[in-house]
RNA sequence: UGGGGCGUAGCCAAGCGGUAAGGCAACGGACUUUGGCUCCGUCAUCGGAGGUUCGAAUCCUCCCGCCCCAGCCA
C-alpha cells in the first residue's frame, strides 16, 4: 500500500526580515564573524505553534548563515519544570526537522558558574544581599509613575554580603527570607533596573540538580549569562523582553564577558485558539482536551497527531514573516499550508463518512469487478491501485437530495452521476422507512460507462461521487475537528469572564461506522491520506489498529458546494 | 499622567525620499472522472493633522490608538 513518509523540514526560500537585516549589518561591520543562535524553551509545558515560529527563526538563521543553533533548556524554576517536558521538546524540535547535534544545554548546568559570577559582582560592589520580604520588596520598588526607594540593606559591606550570600547557598536561611539583588537604580523609569533580583531562596527539588541548590537564579540573571557562556551572537526573544534588554546588557557589561545582541520579535498568535502554556496547561489539567497532543491543541504534538506535516509548518512559519507588531494570524493560512503540502504528497482513497446504501438493480448479485484508481493525480510516480465494486454500495448521505435546488449536481430521483472510476448510475427510487427517512437508493448502472468514462452517446454528468463497495468495506472511527474556540481571540475577555467560556462544544465529532475502501484497513499509524472529496486524514498514532483503523481529519478540502450552501443560508 | 515598543487591505507582510511586492481570505471566470488541484482576472495611497521637498508610506512636529513593564515566573 502506498503511504507517505514524513521528511524533515526543508529550507524554504529565505525571506528577508528585520532580524536578518540586523544580522547582515553585524556581519558587515564586523561585530560578529559568524551566526550562533539558540532556542531556549523552559521545560514546563509542550511546545506549540508559536514556538515553531521561534524554532524556524533561530535554526533557520543558523542554517542560512552557515552558523549554529543550540537547544537550551531555560530551567531556572524548579517548581514547574519536568523531564517529561524536556523529552517532549526534544522530540518536537527533531520532528520539525532540526538538529542541535551535541549542543544540548541546560541553564541548570551553569548554576555554579552563575554563582561565581554573582560573587564577582558582590566583590565589585554592584550586588547585595537584601533581607526585605516579598511584600516589602514590592513596596520599595515603587510604581511605574513613582520612583522606588532604596532597600535599607543596599549599602551592606562587601564582606557581609559575601558571607550572607555563602550562607544563603548553604541553606542557613528560610525560603524567601533573603535575596541577592543587583545594585542599579531604584529611581530608574525602567522598573527592571530598580535593583532586580538575581537569586531567591527556594527549597524545591529540581528535576536535574535535585536538592543540590536551595537558591535559584532568576531569568534575568541566568539568561544573558547562559547566552554568553555558549558564545551566542544573536539572542532572539519575544517582544515582552524588550524592556529587559537594558538589564541583559548591564549584567554582561559588569562582567566584561562575551556580549550577544538581544533582538525582540512579535510572538505568534493564531486565531480561534490560545497560545500560552499557562492556558494550554489549564485545558490539559481540567480534562477539556485529552492531553497536550489532543489533535485540537495548537501544540506541535497536537498538530502532528492531527496530520499536519513538518513541511506545512515550515511553510507557515515562512509565510507569516517576522516583524514587531502584535498580530493574530488567521487559521486558514495554516490550513492552506497543510493542504498545499498534503495535496502534493499524500495518496488518495475513498471513504464514506455517513453511509447511504445504494443497490444497483441491474447489476448481477454475485459479480465483483475491480477498477483501477489513481493514487495521486499530482504525482504520477504514486501509481495506481485496484478498488473492488459490487451490486451494493455505500455513498455519502450528503450526496443525495430528494428535492434538490438547481445548483445541486449530485444524486436525486431520476438524475444521473458518475461513481468515480466505476460507472454512471441513475437513481430510480428512494426507499424510506416508516418515519420518512431515506434509507436506501435503487439505481441502475450503465455498462457503457465502465471505468467512469463518458458513454459513446456523448452524455455527460456534472458530478462524480466517491463510493465504497458494501461487502468489501472496512468499518472505521473517524474524528472530525472544528476550531477549539468559537471566537477569533479567546484570550481577550473582559475581566471576571472565564476565557474558557468560548470553548467550542462542537470542536470534536466522533463518527463511528464510517466505510472505507479495503486498502485502508492496514493503514500505518500516522499515515496521511486524502479521502476524495472530503479532506485530509491521518491514522491516529495512538488509537489506530490494523483492521480497526481510526482516522483524524487534518483539514477539509476546499468545498465550493459548502460555500454556495452557506452563502444561500446567509442570503435567506 | 514614567519608561519601552508598534500602527501599510478582512488577516499576515514587503517597502529604508522617486511615485504601494507577495501570501491568505473574498469575489468573478476557465478547466476538471475529486463542486479538489491548476490557471486567468478583481480587490489599499500607507492611524490622523500639519510641515520639509520638484517629489513622502518613507524625513520633522503634534495628536490618536494598541501592546509591554509594579512575580522571590519565563
Amino acid at each position: 500500500m502506498p503511504d507517505e513518509t514524513p521528511k524533515p523540514a526543508p529550507a524554504a526560500k529565505p525571506r528577508t526580515n528585520f532580524v536578518r537585516d540586523i544580522v547582515d549589518e553585524h556581519l558587515r561591520n564586523g561585530r560578529f564573524a559568524a551566526v550562533h543562535t539558540r532556542f531556549p524553551p523552559e521545560p514546563n509545558g509542550y511546545l506549540h505553534i508559536g514556538h515553531a515560529k521561534s524554532i524556524h527563526l533561530n535554526f533557520g538563521l543558523a542554517r542560512d548563515y552557515k552558523g549554529l543553533c543550540n537547544l537550551r533548556m531555560d530551567d531556572t524554576n524548579p517548581e514547574t519544570e519536568d523531564m517529561e517536558y524536556v523529552e517532549s521538546i526534544k522530540e518536537d524540535v527533531r520532528w520539525l526537522g532540526f538538529d542541535w547535534q551535541d549542543r544540548e544545554y541546560y541553564a541548570s548546568d551553569y548554576y555554579e558558574r552563575l554563582y561565581q559570577w554573582a560573587v564577582e559582582l558582590i566583590r565589585k560592589g554592584v550586588a547585595y544581599v537584601c533581607d526585605l520580604t516579598v511584600d516589602q520588596v514590592r513596596e520599595y520598588r515603587g510604581t511605574v509613575t513613582r520612583a522606588g526607594v532604596p532597600s535599607p540593606y543596599r549599602d551592606r559591606g562587601v564582606a557581609e554580603n559575601l558571607d550572607l550570600f555563602a550562607r544563603m547557598r548553604a541553606g542557613e536561611f528560610p525560603d524567601g527570607s533573603r535575596t541577592l539583588r543587583a545594585k542599579i537604580d531604584m529611581a530608574s523609569p525602567n522598573m527592571l533596573l530598580r535593583d532586580p533580583l538575581m537569586y531567591r531562596i527556594r527549597r524545591e527539588h529540581h528535576y536535574r540538580t535535585g536538592d543540590g541548590w536551595c537558591i535559584y537564579p532568576t531569568y534575568d540573571w541566568a539568561h544573558g549569562q547562559s547566552d554568553s557562556i555558549e558564545g551566542i551572537t544573536h539572542s532572539i526573544c519575544t517582544l515582552e523582553f524588550e524592556v529587559h534588554r537594558p538589564l541583559y546588557d548591564w549584567f554582561l557589561d559588569q562582567l566584561g564577558v562575551h556580549h550577544p545582541q538581544q533582538i525582540e520579535f512579535a510572538r505568534l498568535n493564531l486565531s480561534h485558539t490560545v497560545l500560552s502554556k499557562r492556558r494550554l496547561l489549564e485545558l490539559v489539567e481540567s480534562r477539556l482536551v485529552s492531553g497536550w497532543d489532543d489533535p485540537r491543541m495548537p501544540t506541535i504534538s497536537g498538530f502532528r497527531r492531527r496530520g499536519v506535516t513538518p513541511e506545512a509548518i515550515a511553510a507557515f512559519c515562512e509565510t507569516i514573516g517576522v516583524a514587531k507588531d502584535n498580530s493574530i494570524v488567521d487559521l486558514p493560512l495554516l490550513e492552506m499550508c497543510a493542504r498545499e503540502h498534503l495535496n502534493r504528497t499524500v495518496p488518495r482513497a475513498m471513504a464514506v463518512l455517513r453511509p447511504l446504501k445504494v443497490v444497483l438493480t441491474n447489476y448481477p448479485e454475485d459479480r465483483v469487478e475491480e477498477f483501477e484508481a489513481v493514487n495521486n493525480p499530482e504525482d504520477p510516480a504514486a501509481g495506481t491501485r485496484r478498488v473492488p465494486f459490487s451490486r451494493e454500495l455505500w455513498i455519502e448521505r450528503d450526496d443525495f437530495m430528494e428535492n434538490p435546488p438547481s445548483k445541486f449536481f449530485r444524486l436525486s430521483p431520476g438524475k444521473e452521476v458518475r461513481l468515480r472510476y466505476a460507472y454512471f448510475i441513475r437513481c430510480q427510487e428512494a426507499i424510506k422507512d416508516a418515519a420518512g427517512n431515506v434509507v436506501e437508493l435503487r439505481c441502475t448502472y450503465d455498462p457503457a460507462t465502465r471505468g467512469g468514462d463518458n458513454p459513446p452517446d456523448g452524455r455527460k454528468v456534472k458530478a462524480t461521487l466517491h463510493w465504497v463497495s458494501a461487502r468489501h468495506a472496512v468499518d472505521a472511527e473517524v474524528r472530525l475537528y472544528d476550531t477549539l474556540f468559537t471566537v477569533r481571540d479567546p484570550a481577550s475577555v473582559p475581566e471576571g469572564v472565564d476565557w474558557k467560556a468560548t470553548l467550542n462544544p462542537k470542536s470534536l465529532e466522533v463518527v463511528r461506522g464510517a466505510k472505507l475502501e479495503p486498502g485502508l484497513a492496514e493503514a500505518r499509524p500516522e499515515s496521511r491520506w486524502q479521502f476524495e472529496r472530503l479532506g485530509y486524514f491521518c491514522a491516529d498514532r495512538r488509537d489506530s489498529r490494523p483492521g480497526a483503523p481510526v482516522f483524524n481529519r487534518t483539514v477539509t478540502l476546499r468545498d465550493e458546494w459548502a460555500r454556495l450552501v452557506k452563502a444561500g443560508r446567509e442570503a435567506a
